[in-house]
DNA sequence: ATAGCGTATGCGTATGTACTTATATCAAAG
DNA sequence: CTTTGATATAAGTACATACGCATACGCTAT
């Protein structure tokens, strides 16, 4: 009990951002969409969803302000606010992929991984 | 079962890392880790959150390779296994803040936010 | 106005998960 | 060995959410 009455800073919002990028179809929405805008029956086409489905994800997405929806016509285009974001995953990515190539297998990952 | 001639890359692993980090109480036990290494102890009086609910949470952050325990007598410490995740989220939260600055209170989000 | 396509929404369901209340394990001390 | 403190686990509950089905809404052409 040495410490404390530390102030953490506010996480909400980051996990937040953290939880819409967590479910695996709205990530395979958002390598879809890539650099470039597409409409809705064209991320059903990509992905294999259902065209609920990909609405209810697509909205998740947009009321994150992770993407964006114009109209044209009767179609509804999304693209990714900013790019950055994809540069973002791509980090966490490699990231991830490095440190899970050094771990071997430690799925268990018990108690007392080492000492 | 997908069908269809998509090349998106596999996102399962991702999206587990996001779902892990997506907690609110998962970050704060991250933040209040920091660099060094704690006592469940530490965690409990660092965040607030009961025993069962620390053990519950470091357990989530172990499996998903976050984290790693190494016990010292009859204490257990906790670390971040890799200080990049800390810089990562640093970066992905000073790039979230920038966003919510610049959208304007957008909470609504509505189909056609601009064009 | 009606039809038809593209997209969004309401509802019901099934599954996941964060949390609490016991209870069990582990390690040092008496 | 028993006790005591530190941590993990089991079971139960409450709530969130991903998904399918039906339906409503928006746009364009007939």
């Amino acid at each position: 009990m040495n410490c404390c009455e530390c102030k953490l800073p506010p996480v909400q919002n980051l996990a937040d951002v953290f939880r819409v990028l967590s479910e695996p179809n709205r990530l395979r929405i958002i390598y879809g969409l890539g650099l470039e805008c597409r409409s809705v029956s064209d991320v059903i086409a990509i992905t294999g969803l259902s065209q609920t489905n990909v609405s209810f994800h697509l909205r998740a997405l947009r009321e994150a302000g992770l993407v964006k929806a114009e109209r044209r016509g009767p179609f509804v285009y999304y693209c990714v606010l900013d790019h950055k974001l994809l540069h973002i995953l791509g980090d966490l990515d490699s990231w991830r992929k490095e440190r899970s190539t050094g771990e071997g297998s430690d799925t268990a990952a018990s108690i007392l991984t080492a000492s």
